[in-house]
DNA sequence: CGGTATCCTATCGGATACTG
DNA sequence: CAGTATCCGATAGGATACCG
């Protein structure tokens, strides 16, 4: 049989579906799209996810080719995230997703308001 | 501790990563872009995907209100599935990430060809 | 035709403790 | 500062069998 995984690599959709899987990663790369951020930069502007779970999904992120890792060889370590150009361009998404999030949220609220 | 689901609706990010959360959410949403789709035909678009998991994505889609259910009282059974107003308003989405989706597929199959 | 009902497993994310 | 090492519980998805 078929699976997702097969179809990555060649189905645009199937592919994004998988780099977006993790949890978090849509708040990563939003968090990363304005500027390069070292480990508890992310780590603050992300507060609800443990360090563990950062730690995994970047280097999730980084095996994708969306994000780069870069360690600075100094006391105390310092570590910088970017995101790779491919990751770059995936701000597009994130824009008309922001838009479509918004208008949901709206449109949600009306109906049932928290 | 605040978690993902207490951004539910407060983030656009936190709220379209739920929403997207399915393993096969975008891939359902794109089939029915384009027309209503009764349940096998969405089934034969969607082959790798057993009946169980579809019934349950399309459930959750339901709830969060992108697709809308329509059963016809006739036999055999026949019941329509079609994506609610804001439902369609994700094709925005949908477009920006098939385009990102494809230049990353092409990105990378130069390097790493299948 | 369009499901349910179960069961089972893999994976993922959270918690906690420790480290170069 | 930026991790790693473990362990654990939740849950999502697959397999299979049956139903109105």
């Amino acid at each position: 049989m078929q699976t997702l995984e097969d179809l990555f690599g060649k189905c645009p959709y199937a592919t994004a579906q998988k780099i977006l899987s993790g949890k978090w990663t849509l708040m990563i790369i939003h968090a990363l799209v304005s500027e390069p951020l070292r480990f508890n930069e992310l780590q603050r502007q992300l507060p609800d996810m443990t360090q563990t779970t950062l730690t995994r999904q970047l280097r999730a992120l980084e095996d994708y080719g969306i994000v780069n890792r870069t360690v600075y060889a100094q006391i105390p370590p310092k570590v910088e995230y970017k995101l790779t150009d491919i990751g770059m361009d995936f701000k597009q998404v994130l824009m008309s997703l922001e838009h479509w999030g918004d208008k949901y949220i709206d449109y949600h609220n009306q109906r049932a308001p928290l």
